[in-house]
DNA sequence: TCAATAACTTACCACTTGGTAAGTTTTATA
DNA sequence: TATAAAACTTACCAAGTGGTAAGTTATTGA
């Protein structure tokens, strides 16, 4: 059972980080969460740096991962891009806290300027760019554009999916629900009008 | 030179609150950033969390009075949403700090749980939306149908913005302003392709 | 000029933070 | 069953947090 601790501490620190943030989580809060001491979990990561890495590392490896699942399923690169979009969709309205965790590293890692983290994403982005530089009629584009691209896709998905909180609140739970079904559409209308989806 | 240091309170902790986060940031560091003590920022706002009210409340009002001088000098909606978006994003190249700081609040203010601050930015999401639901082809939408186009292209926009270092550290200085530099035509090039321009 | 008030400062408080040191219990292994 | 190592706990620490209380200095306005 030694592994499971582990395992129970980085999830607990994955809700915690992706709702509070880095500076807002506590360890200590962390390991009451499952009536250990704080000394348990920085027996087990050493430092707070060291169990956030962790978290952030896994999340980006469980993003690559469905990148190549996804390159195996499919062969047209727009299909693939339109897939793994709406899948990110999917997974972030059943689970935000991978994409809250993301936008907080983006946001957060100047400050913090640790930088072994850092390049934790970036094979995520590359992964993505390289399909968007596949697809028929952007083969031509530079990395910073498909990048670019990319951006505008992830952006577009995931300042919806980590507004939620603030957006229910705002409009009423009933708004962002039918918020939240016209979305998946819209997002597909988006892709398809963006990548000429006709010929 | 009252109003003065107050002011230049409000303006250093917006800088900070985007870097750091409500969480990461301090009111003694902020009023130390200006040779006061932290009681003299504590004299003008009273506490942390007002202060952050006014910070908002600022970026709010900046964002709707853009808002309706664009409304004043436009009157094609689809006109007024490209040049509100592509303004967002020039302002933003500029000077990222707003945009940071909104991304904050919509990602903490469930955790914080402030009720009041929640509001502010709601009728900059209305002014937006009510922009999508005037463009032809475009009036049958749902509020929430608008508000979901809107938040594609704010997501869109923002994500960039706020990614800047830690994707300058992941790709480097070089390419991240090429990213930049593309980021205008690939916007537009976006929209037009979503509200079909041409016809 | 004099009183009121705004703009501060110093001192202090209770609390929380991440982390160290050292000891104890549990588990695995030989 | 003995031993080593892993998985903890209690105790402690220095530093930092937001905030209160009370006093001081500067500014303003009648």
């Amino acid at each position: 059972m030694a592994k499971k601790t582990r395992e129970e501490l980085i999830e607990v620190a994955r809700l915690q980080f992706a709702e509070k943030g880095f500076y807002g989580t506590s360890i200590a809060g962390i390991a009451s969460e499952l009536g250990l001491s704080k000394q348990a979990l920085l027996h087990h990561f050493g430092t707070k740096e060291k169990l956030y890495a962790q978290v952030l590392s896994e999340i980006s490896a469980r993003y690559v991962a469905r990148i190549f699942q996804v390159q195996l399923e499919i062969s047209d690169p727009r299909q693939q891009l339109e897939e793994l979009m709406l899948d990110q969709l999917n997974h972030q309205s059943a689970d935000h806290n991978d994409a809250r965790v993301v936008m907080r590293e983006l946001l957060d890692n100047q400050a913090r300027a640790e930088q072994v983290t850092n390049w934790y994403l970036k094979p995520y982005l590359n992964g993505l760019a390289s399909i968007v530089k596949r697809i028929p009629q952007r083969q031509a584009l530079t990395d910073a554009e498909a990048l670019a691209v990319v951006y505008q896709l992830l952006g577009a998905i995931n300042y919806l999916g980590m507004s939620e909180p603030t957006l229910t609140q705002m409009f009423g739970k009933t708004t962002f629900k039918a918020l939240c079904a016209a979305y998946p559409g819209q997002l597909r209308e988006l892709i398809r009008s963006r990548f000429d989806f006709a010929e």
